[in-house]
RNA sequence: GCCCUCCUAGCUCAAUUGGCAGAGCAGCUGACUCUUAAUCAGCGGGUUGAAGGUUCGAGUCCUUCGGGGGGCACCA
């Protein structure tokens, strides 16, 4: 049976565990102070001669990922989520407690090594060991050790074991918080302050998804998940906090895709008395300060496309693209309904403006190699935006797409209360109303009546901009543990 | 939700037109104090995702179900 055979292997290590034991050892470790981190050891490598037989003493912990025996010594690759380096035990060096240890070693047990630093004789940078530690025992066999766990179930479902076995996604994750540390560290810089504002909304406004119903016990009440915090960080500009931002979980309750988690992190800044301008200087400024953080430059690939991030990036109006690419006069109605149909989008019954859009996304958005900022959208789809003072028909919003990829959004915010309340109850043609961000919020109308200051506000979806920037094709590779279906979950 | 596709040992993968389920790694036993995915000798490990069906015979063909990946739809 294969619960027997992977009992068996279980139960050979378990047995291992035993011996510990029976040294006197806790197999499950404990404290290890001021161990050095195996990249930081290896640096140090670096400035050494290969005859250096007695470098300094070093003390480092990690995963056994590698072992060859050669009866009284025994080489081990040990792995900490900086680097890996070899370390090479002797019984004679360590003594009968130590060669018991090692005799009781599996791969992906956790030990601490004390040991002077050198090269072997083939010049591999090498821990000669005077001491092992024994931090903790893995019971559970790990995987292939050339191939590394590449089911894609199961480095999502055991995002532990695809993290230790994997370099590359343990790299990617942790880049993934270095973009992170980028936004606060630019964000700071720019003279934000970082703010959290509620997750669970009596009304999910803000954007325009399905939201996820929860439901509070003590008050009786339905609450929606947040599709989005910006009506929250609006009212902050109206209580006097002139430049907030947010980076958090947003929540829609829509399909799966390479590009669509159900639960993503949403960055948002709102600048009082700034534009969309402003929102377009901040976006440089953030991807660059990643870019910085994550290396590799400007010039970057994904997916096997070739961008240029060299700001600044190309401006161009959603009118002149339309123009440009579906070939159509984007005022002529008639011609952008003929030339939606011609791309195979159901027209009757849709206003204008819903025709229009389709048409840019179906035509568009996937033409759009990027970075680009698309400005200067129609203003009926964009209820929360400020119109141009000389054309009331646009509306100062941009968003920033990336080889087809809609990076940010972003508005000049609209501040006119008595607007705000009309295009909350205005419901475009064609447009159910979850798929719509117009949804009566009296609470943010009400704020918006004690002035809110005019205002820039931008939102860019990391994990996409991560997905960019790391060169991975799925939103799940930059998550650390994407949404799967339970196994064997009955129904 | 629909379409395509995948699921074989702990892991990585084989298995000819339907014809005895295999290998490497990992594991176990032994040898080895400078190895590099160490090597050498030997040993164990399987309800081929699940349940039915067709067939003399199913890992392979059919049906249903479960899970994954990709696409469509929806969206960021």
């Amino acid at each position: 049976m294969a619960e027997e055979a992977r009992e068996s292997l279980e139960s050979a290590r378990v047995e291992k565990l035993e011996r510990l034991k029976g040294l006197g050892l806790d197999p499950w470790g404990s404290r290890f102070d001021n161990h050095e981190a195996i990249g930081s050891v290896r640096a140090r490598g670096e400035g050494m001669q290969p005859e250096d037989a007695a470098g300094p003493t070093v003390r480092i912990a990690g995963r056994i990922m590698l072992r060859r025996g050669q009866g009284k010594v025994a080489f081990l690759e040990l792995r900490d989520w900086t680097e890996r380096i070899q370390v090479m035990v002797g019984k004679n060096q360590v003594g009968e407690q130590g060669w018991a240890i090692t005799d009781s070693l599996d791969l992906g047990d956790l030990i601490g090594i004390d040991g002077r630093l050198g090269h072997t004789r083939t010049g591999e940078l090498t821990v000669f060991a005077d001491r092992i530690t024994f931090l903790a025992k893995s019971v559970l066999p790990p995987p292939e050790k050339w191939h590394g766990l590449t089911d894609q179930e199961q480095r999502y479902r055991q995002r532990e074991v695809d993290l230790f076995s994997n370099p590359e996604s343990l790299q990617v994750l942790l880049g993934r918080s270095k973009v992170v540390s980028a936004f606060r560290r630019v964000m700071a810089s720019f003279g934000f302050v970082e703010v959290e504002t509620p997750t669970m909304q009596a009304i999910a406004g803000g954007a325009a998804a399905k939201p996820f119903i929860t439901h509070h016990n003590a008050l009786d009440i339905n609450l929606f998940l947040r599709i989005a915090p910006e009506l929250y960080l609006k009212r902050l500009l109206v209580g006097g906090m002139e430049r907030v931002f947010e980076i958090g979980r947003v929540y829609r309750n829509e399909g799966l895709s390479p590009r669509h988690n159900p639960e993503f992190t949403m960055f948002e800044a709102y600048q009082a008395y700034g534009d969309y301008h402003a929102m377009m200087d901040l976006t440089e400024a953030l991807v660059a300060g990643s870019i910085e953080a994550v290396g590799g430059g400007y010039q970057r690939s994904w997916c096997g496309a070739t961008m240029d991030f060299t700001p600044p990036w190309p401006r161009k109006t959603y009118h002149e693209l339309v123009a440009e690419h579906a070939g159509v006069d984007p005022h002529d109605a008639v011609a952008v309904a003929n030339r939606a149909r011609e791309a195979g989008i159901e027209t009757a019954g849709k206003d204008p403006v819903v025709v229009l859009s389709e048409l840019f996304e179906a035509v568009l958005e996937h033409a759009l190699a990027g970075p680009v900022f698309v400005i200067d959208y129609p203003a009926p789809l964009c209820p929360l935006t400020k119109r141009k003072a000389s054309n009331p028909d646009v509306a100062e919003r941009f968003e920033l797409y990336v080889k087809g990829v809609e990076l940010a959004n972003a508005y000049t915010e609209l501040n006119d209360p008595y607007l705000q309340e009309q295009l909350f109850r205005e419901q475009l043609a064609g447009l159910p109303p979850e798929e719509s961000m117009a949804k009566m919020d009296e609470e943010f109308v009400r704020a918006l009546k004690h002035a809110m200051p005019p205002a820039g506000g931008l939102g860019i979806g990391i994990d996409r901009l991560v997905m960019i920037l790391l060169d991975r094709a799925s939103i799940r590779d930059v998550i650390l543990f994407p949404l799967m279906r339970p196994k064997g979950a009955q129904q």
